[in-house]
DNA sequence: GGTGAAACTTCTAATAA
DNA sequence: TTATTAGAAGTTTCACC
Protein backbone atom coordinates (compact mmCIF):
# COMPACT_ATOMS: atom_id res chain seq x y z
CA UNK A 1 0.00 0.00 0.00
CA UNK A 2 2.91 2.29 0.28
CA UNK A 3 3.97 5.10 -1.78
CA UNK A 4 6.11 3.76 -5.28
CA UNK A 5 7.85 5.44 -7.59
CA UNK A 6 8.27 3.14 -10.71
CA UNK A 7 11.28 3.87 -12.81
CA UNK A 8 12.53 2.75 -16.14
CA UNK A 9 13.13 -0.48 -14.98
CA UNK A 10 10.21 -1.43 -13.74
CA UNK A 11 8.27 0.19 -16.41
CA UNK A 12 10.34 -2.58 -18.81
CA UNK A 13 9.48 -5.17 -16.09
CA UNK A 14 5.84 -4.69 -16.48
CA UNK A 15 6.25 -4.41 -19.78
CA UNK A 16 7.40 -7.60 -20.64
CA UNK A 17 5.36 -9.49 -18.02
CA UNK A 18 1.87 -7.61 -19.17
CA UNK A 19 2.33 -9.71 -22.34
CA UNK A 20 3.44 -13.14 -20.54
CA UNK A 21 2.65 -13.47 -17.28
CA UNK A 22 5.45 -16.71 -17.17
CA UNK A 23 7.86 -14.66 -18.44
CA UNK A 24 11.08 -16.15 -16.86
CA UNK A 25 12.98 -13.49 -14.51
CA UNK A 26 16.32 -14.84 -15.93
CA UNK A 27 15.10 -13.78 -19.20
CA UNK A 28 13.70 -10.13 -18.34
CA UNK A 29 17.18 -10.02 -16.58
CA UNK A 30 18.85 -10.96 -19.34
CA UNK A 31 17.31 -8.23 -21.45
CA UNK A 32 17.48 -5.23 -18.92
CA UNK A 33 20.93 -6.33 -18.33
CA UNK A 34 20.84 -6.94 -14.45
CA UNK A 35 20.31 -9.83 -12.11
CA UNK A 36 17.30 -11.97 -11.71
CA UNK A 37 17.51 -11.23 -8.26
CA UNK A 38 16.43 -7.90 -8.79
CA UNK A 39 13.98 -8.62 -11.24
CA UNK A 40 12.69 -10.32 -8.44
CA UNK A 41 12.56 -7.90 -5.82
CA UNK A 42 11.56 -5.14 -8.19
CA UNK A 43 7.86 -7.66 -9.34
CA UNK A 44 7.79 -8.43 -5.22
CA UNK A 45 7.84 -4.44 -4.78
CA UNK A 46 4.79 -4.07 -7.23
CA UNK A 47 2.89 -6.38 -5.63
CA UNK A 48 3.57 -5.42 -1.66
CA UNK A 49 2.32 -1.93 -2.85
CA UNK A 50 -0.75 -3.67 -4.53
CA UNK A 51 0.29 -1.73 -8.37
CA UNK A 52 0.27 -5.53 -9.42
CA UNK A 53 -2.58 -6.89 -8.80
CA UNK A 54 -2.48 -10.70 -9.60
CA UNK A 55 -2.33 -12.01 -12.94
CA UNK A 56 -4.83 -13.98 -14.90
CA UNK A 57 -4.87 -15.95 -18.07
CA UNK A 58 -6.74 -14.60 -20.73
CA UNK A 59 -9.36 -17.19 -22.49
CA UNK A 60 -10.78 -17.02 -26.26
CA UNK A 61 -14.72 -17.25 -25.04
CA UNK A 62 -15.67 -17.43 -28.75
CA UNK A 63 -13.98 -20.88 -28.90
CA UNK A 64 -15.76 -21.79 -25.43
CA UNK A 65 -19.00 -20.85 -27.62
CA UNK A 66 -19.53 -17.54 -26.03
CA UNK A 67 -19.03 -15.48 -29.07
CA UNK A 68 -21.91 -12.93 -27.57
CA UNK A 69 -21.22 -9.76 -26.05
CA UNK A 70 -23.77 -6.89 -25.18
CA UNK A 71 -24.24 -3.52 -23.45
CA UNK A 72 -27.19 -3.60 -21.31
CA UNK A 73 -28.01 0.05 -19.71
CA UNK A 74 -30.11 0.04 -16.99
CA UNK A 75 -33.46 2.42 -15.94
CA UNK A 76 -34.28 2.39 -12.21
CA UNK A 77 -37.47 3.09 -10.30
CA UNK A 78 -37.53 6.35 -8.96
CA UNK A 79 -36.74 5.03 -5.71
CA UNK A 80 -33.09 4.29 -6.58
CA UNK A 81 -32.12 0.74 -5.17
CA UNK A 82 -28.74 1.54 -7.06
CA UNK A 83 -26.90 -0.60 -4.33
CA UNK A 84 -29.29 -3.64 -4.40
CA UNK A 85 -29.14 -4.21 -8.29
CA UNK A 86 -25.74 -3.91 -8.46
CA UNK A 87 -25.33 -6.62 -6.09
CA UNK A 88 -28.07 -8.58 -8.38
CA UNK A 89 -26.44 -8.00 -11.25
CA UNK A 90 -22.69 -9.44 -9.89
CA UNK A 91 -24.53 -12.88 -9.05
CA UNK A 92 -25.07 -13.30 -12.59
CA UNK A 93 -22.01 -14.74 -14.07
CA UNK A 94 -22.51 -13.58 -17.74
CA UNK A 95 -22.22 -9.99 -16.34
CA UNK A 96 -19.00 -9.03 -16.88
CA UNK A 97 -18.64 -5.85 -15.60
CA UNK A 98 -21.35 -3.51 -14.04
CA UNK A 99 -20.98 0.47 -13.81
CA UNK A 100 -22.98 2.96 -11.47
CA UNK A 101 -23.09 6.09 -14.21
CA UNK A 102 -24.25 9.30 -14.80
CA UNK A 103 -25.81 10.16 -17.91
CA UNK A 104 -28.91 8.46 -19.79
CA UNK A 105 -29.01 4.91 -17.37
CA UNK A 106 -28.66 4.55 -13.81
CA UNK A 107 -26.34 1.52 -14.52
CA UNK A 108 -24.70 -0.01 -17.65
CA UNK A 109 -23.22 -3.53 -17.34
CA UNK A 110 -21.46 -5.86 -20.01
CA UNK A 111 -23.40 -9.35 -21.21
CA UNK A 112 -21.32 -12.07 -22.21
CA UNK A 113 -23.36 -14.86 -23.93
CA UNK A 114 -23.48 -17.78 -26.16
CA UNK A 115 -26.01 -16.94 -28.60
CA UNK A 116 -29.03 -14.26 -28.94
CA UNK A 117 -31.31 -16.61 -26.88
CA UNK A 118 -29.07 -17.12 -24.23
CA UNK A 119 -28.43 -13.23 -24.17
CA UNK A 120 -32.25 -12.38 -23.94
CA UNK A 121 -32.23 -14.81 -21.07
CA UNK A 122 -29.98 -12.64 -19.16
CA UNK A 123 -31.95 -9.40 -20.27
CA UNK A 124 -34.95 -10.79 -18.94
CA UNK A 125 -33.10 -11.67 -15.37
CA UNK A 126 -31.68 -8.30 -15.25
CA UNK A 127 -35.70 -7.09 -16.09
CA UNK A 128 -36.52 -9.26 -13.18
CA UNK A 129 -35.00 -7.76 -10.55
CA UNK A 130 -36.59 -5.31 -8.15
CA UNK A 131 -36.15 -1.79 -9.25
CA UNK A 132 -35.08 -2.10 -12.38
CA UNK A 133 -37.51 0.00 -15.12
CA UNK A 134 -36.37 -0.56 -18.33
CA UNK A 135 -33.23 -1.53 -20.09
CA UNK A 136 -31.61 -0.60 -23.34
CA UNK A 137 -29.34 -3.29 -24.98
CA UNK A 138 -26.67 -2.51 -27.62
CA UNK A 139 -25.92 -5.89 -29.69
CA UNK A 140 -21.53 -5.66 -30.32
CA UNK A 141 -21.15 -6.50 -33.56
CA UNK A 142 -17.31 -6.27 -33.55
CA UNK A 143 -15.38 -6.05 -30.38
CA UNK A 144 -11.89 -4.43 -30.55
CA UNK A 145 -9.56 -4.53 -27.63
CA UNK A 146 -6.60 -2.04 -27.48
CA UNK A 147 -3.03 -3.60 -26.37
CA UNK A 148 -2.91 -3.04 -22.48
CA UNK A 149 0.51 -2.35 -23.06
CA UNK A 150 0.00 0.82 -24.89
CA UNK A 151 -2.39 2.61 -22.12
CA UNK A 152 0.83 1.42 -19.93
CA UNK A 153 3.06 3.22 -21.99
CA UNK A 154 1.07 6.34 -21.87
CA UNK A 155 0.59 5.96 -18.28
CA UNK A 156 4.15 6.11 -17.94
CA UNK A 157 5.11 8.27 -20.20
CA UNK A 158 3.10 10.61 -18.21
CA UNK A 159 4.42 9.66 -14.89
CA UNK A 160 7.54 10.74 -15.33
CA UNK B 1 -6.91 -24.15 -33.31
CA UNK B 2 -8.14 -27.88 -33.41
CA UNK B 3 -11.60 -28.76 -31.77
CA UNK B 4 -11.17 -29.77 -28.37
CA UNK B 5 -12.86 -31.32 -25.37
CA UNK B 6 -12.32 -29.86 -21.76
CA UNK B 7 -12.82 -32.24 -19.16
CA UNK B 8 -13.11 -31.77 -15.47
CA UNK B 9 -9.22 -31.98 -14.97
CA UNK B 10 -8.74 -29.15 -17.13
CA UNK B 11 -11.38 -27.01 -15.81
CA UNK B 12 -9.96 -27.50 -12.26
CA UNK B 13 -6.27 -26.34 -14.19
CA UNK B 14 -7.76 -23.83 -15.51
CA UNK B 15 -9.44 -22.62 -12.28
CA UNK B 16 -6.40 -22.46 -10.22
CA UNK B 17 -4.64 -20.25 -13.22
CA UNK B 18 -7.18 -17.75 -13.80
CA UNK B 19 -6.76 -16.45 -9.99
CA UNK B 20 -2.73 -16.80 -10.03
CA UNK B 21 -1.04 -17.81 -14.02
CA UNK B 22 2.15 -18.75 -12.01
CA UNK B 23 0.72 -21.28 -9.73
CA UNK B 24 4.27 -23.72 -10.00
CA UNK B 25 1.92 -26.73 -12.17
CA UNK B 26 3.71 -28.84 -9.37
CA UNK B 27 0.58 -27.38 -6.71
CA UNK B 28 -1.68 -28.09 -9.34
CA UNK B 29 -0.69 -32.04 -9.70
CA UNK B 30 -0.66 -32.08 -5.87
CA UNK B 31 -4.21 -30.81 -5.94
CA UNK B 32 -5.58 -32.48 -8.61
CA UNK B 33 -3.64 -35.66 -7.56
CA UNK B 34 -2.06 -36.68 -11.18
CA UNK B 35 1.44 -35.51 -12.22
CA UNK B 36 3.11 -32.07 -13.10
CA UNK B 37 3.83 -33.74 -16.60
CA UNK B 38 0.39 -33.94 -17.04
CA UNK B 39 -0.36 -30.59 -15.87
CA UNK B 40 1.86 -29.16 -18.25
CA UNK B 41 0.41 -31.34 -21.45
CA UNK B 42 -2.79 -30.19 -20.74
CA UNK B 43 -1.99 -26.68 -20.58
CA UNK B 44 0.23 -27.35 -23.76
CA UNK B 45 -2.92 -28.68 -25.04
CA UNK B 46 -5.14 -25.70 -24.46
CA UNK B 47 -2.61 -23.39 -25.74
CA UNK B 48 -2.42 -24.89 -28.79
CA UNK B 49 -5.94 -25.02 -29.51
CA UNK B 50 -5.77 -21.32 -28.28
CA UNK B 51 -8.48 -21.79 -25.86
CA UNK B 52 -5.79 -20.19 -23.70
CA UNK B 53 -5.03 -16.97 -25.40
CA UNK B 54 -1.94 -15.68 -23.03
CA UNK B 55 -1.46 -14.40 -19.78
CA UNK B 56 -1.75 -10.80 -18.14
CA UNK B 57 -1.03 -8.93 -15.10
CA UNK B 58 -3.95 -7.21 -13.31
CA UNK B 59 -1.77 -3.76 -12.39
CA UNK B 60 -4.33 -1.02 -9.98
CA UNK B 61 -4.98 1.78 -12.36
CA UNK B 62 -6.21 3.56 -9.60
CA UNK B 63 -3.06 3.47 -8.00
CA UNK B 64 -1.03 4.60 -11.34
CA UNK B 65 -3.10 7.41 -10.81
CA UNK B 66 -5.84 6.16 -13.68
CA UNK B 67 -9.07 6.44 -11.97
CA UNK B 68 -11.34 7.91 -14.23
CA UNK B 69 -13.44 5.29 -16.10
CA UNK B 70 -16.25 6.73 -19.03
CA UNK B 71 -18.28 5.42 -21.49
CA UNK B 72 -18.65 6.74 -24.66
CA UNK B 73 -20.96 6.44 -27.13
CA UNK B 74 -20.59 7.81 -30.45
CA UNK B 75 -22.28 8.49 -33.13
CA UNK B 76 -21.04 8.74 -36.93
CA UNK B 77 -22.17 10.68 -39.97
CA UNK B 78 -24.77 9.01 -42.76
CA UNK B 79 -21.54 8.39 -44.68
CA UNK B 80 -20.92 5.62 -42.12
CA UNK B 81 -16.87 5.29 -41.65
CA UNK B 82 -17.06 2.47 -38.95
CA UNK B 83 -13.86 0.97 -39.95
CA UNK B 84 -11.90 4.05 -39.95
CA UNK B 85 -13.40 5.50 -36.77
CA UNK B 86 -12.60 2.25 -35.20
CA UNK B 87 -9.03 2.64 -36.39
CA UNK B 88 -8.27 6.02 -35.19
CA UNK B 89 -9.76 5.40 -31.65
CA UNK B 90 -7.63 2.12 -31.51
CA UNK B 91 -4.31 5.01 -31.68
CA UNK B 92 -5.74 6.35 -28.76
CA UNK B 93 -4.30 4.05 -25.62
CA UNK B 94 -6.64 5.51 -23.16
CA UNK B 95 -9.60 3.82 -25.15
CA UNK B 96 -9.05 0.18 -23.59
CA UNK B 97 -12.22 -1.02 -25.66
CA UNK B 98 -14.19 -0.14 -28.48
CA UNK B 99 -17.48 -1.79 -30.19
CA UNK B 100 -19.70 -1.52 -32.74
CA UNK B 101 -23.19 -1.62 -31.85
CA UNK B 102 -26.80 -2.15 -32.69
CA UNK B 103 -28.94 0.25 -31.16
CA UNK B 104 -28.68 3.82 -30.46
CA UNK B 105 -24.91 4.42 -31.13
CA UNK B 106 -22.67 3.49 -33.80
CA UNK B 107 -19.87 2.97 -32.17
CA UNK B 108 -19.36 2.71 -28.67
CA UNK B 109 -15.85 2.70 -25.98
CA UNK B 110 -14.67 2.87 -22.97
CA UNK B 111 -12.47 5.86 -22.26
CA UNK B 112 -9.89 5.18 -18.94
CA UNK B 113 -8.38 8.54 -17.75
CA UNK B 114 -6.43 10.27 -14.77
CA UNK B 115 -9.57 12.59 -14.17
CA UNK B 116 -12.30 14.83 -15.16
CA UNK B 117 -9.85 17.44 -17.23
CA UNK B 118 -7.94 14.30 -18.81
CA UNK B 119 -11.49 12.58 -19.94
CA UNK B 120 -12.30 15.77 -21.46
CA UNK B 121 -9.21 15.77 -23.39
CA UNK B 122 -10.01 12.69 -24.93
CA UNK B 123 -13.35 12.73 -25.72
CA UNK B 124 -12.39 15.90 -27.63
CA UNK B 125 -10.36 13.69 -29.62
CA UNK B 126 -13.08 11.13 -30.27
CA UNK B 127 -15.24 14.26 -31.04
CA UNK B 128 -12.29 15.35 -33.74
CA UNK B 129 -12.32 12.00 -35.53
CA UNK B 130 -13.39 12.39 -38.96
CA UNK B 131 -16.85 10.75 -39.54
CA UNK B 132 -17.87 11.61 -35.67
CA UNK B 133 -21.29 13.27 -35.61
CA UNK B 134 -21.95 12.96 -32.07
CA UNK B 135 -20.93 11.85 -28.77
CA UNK B 136 -22.34 10.53 -25.47
CA UNK B 137 -20.51 10.08 -22.44
CA UNK B 138 -21.63 8.48 -18.74
CA UNK B 139 -18.95 8.68 -16.11
CA UNK B 140 -18.67 5.59 -14.48
CA UNK B 141 -19.33 6.63 -10.44
CA UNK B 142 -18.71 2.70 -9.50
CA UNK B 143 -16.93 -0.37 -11.17
CA UNK B 144 -17.78 -3.56 -10.31
CA UNK B 145 -15.74 -6.13 -11.81
CA UNK B 146 -17.58 -9.72 -11.81
CA UNK B 147 -15.38 -12.97 -10.90
CA UNK B 148 -13.44 -14.19 -14.06
CA UNK B 149 -13.77 -17.51 -12.43
CA UNK B 150 -17.81 -17.48 -12.56
CA UNK B 151 -18.53 -16.93 -15.94
CA UNK B 152 -15.49 -19.78 -16.12
CA UNK B 153 -18.11 -22.09 -14.38
CA UNK B 154 -20.82 -21.24 -15.57
CA UNK B 155 -19.58 -22.02 -19.03
CA UNK B 156 -18.13 -25.19 -18.00
CA UNK B 157 -21.09 -26.33 -16.51
CA UNK B 158 -22.91 -25.92 -19.99
CA UNK B 159 -20.31 -28.05 -21.93
CA UNK B 160 -21.10 -30.57 -20.11
C1' DG C 1 -4.08 -40.75 -22.76
C1' DG C 2 -0.89 -40.92 -17.96
C1' DT C 3 3.43 -41.56 -14.83
C1' DG C 4 7.80 -40.91 -12.59
C1' DA C 5 12.31 -39.74 -12.71
C1' DA C 6 16.18 -37.34 -14.86
C1' DA C 7 18.00 -33.25 -16.82
C1' DC C 8 17.48 -28.76 -17.19
C1' DT C 9 15.85 -24.16 -15.93
C1' DT C 10 14.21 -20.85 -12.77
C1' DC C 11 13.31 -18.91 -8.24
C1' DT C 12 14.43 -17.00 -3.99
C1' DA C 13 16.68 -15.63 0.09
C1' DA C 14 20.93 -14.70 2.34
C1' DT C 15 25.12 -12.53 2.02
C1' DA C 16 28.03 -9.15 0.41
C1' DA C 17 29.04 -4.94 -1.84
C1' DT D 1 19.62 -0.54 -3.79
C1' DT D 2 21.66 -4.05 -6.46
C1' DA D 3 24.60 -8.30 -7.48
C1' DT D 4 26.09 -12.89 -6.57
C1' DT D 5 25.51 -17.33 -5.40
C1' DA D 6 23.88 -21.74 -4.08
C1' DG D 7 20.30 -24.65 -2.57
C1' DA D 8 15.36 -25.24 -3.29
C1' DA D 9 11.80 -25.49 -6.38
C1' DG D 10 9.61 -25.85 -10.84
C1' DT D 11 9.47 -27.30 -15.73
C1' DT D 12 9.87 -30.32 -19.42
C1' DT D 13 11.09 -34.41 -21.75
C1' DC D 14 11.02 -39.22 -22.38
C1' DA D 15 10.92 -44.13 -21.81
C1' DC D 16 7.46 -46.95 -20.28
C1' DC D 17 2.69 -48.02 -18.72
Amino acid sequence: MSKIKLDEVDHQILDMLIDNTRTPFTDIAKKLLISAGTVHVRVKKMEDAGIIQGSSLTLDYVKLGYAFIAYVGIYLEKTHQTKFVMERLNEIPNITVAHVTTGKFNIFCKVRAKNTKHAKEIIFMIDDIEGVSRTETMISLEESINDKKRLMHSIFNELN
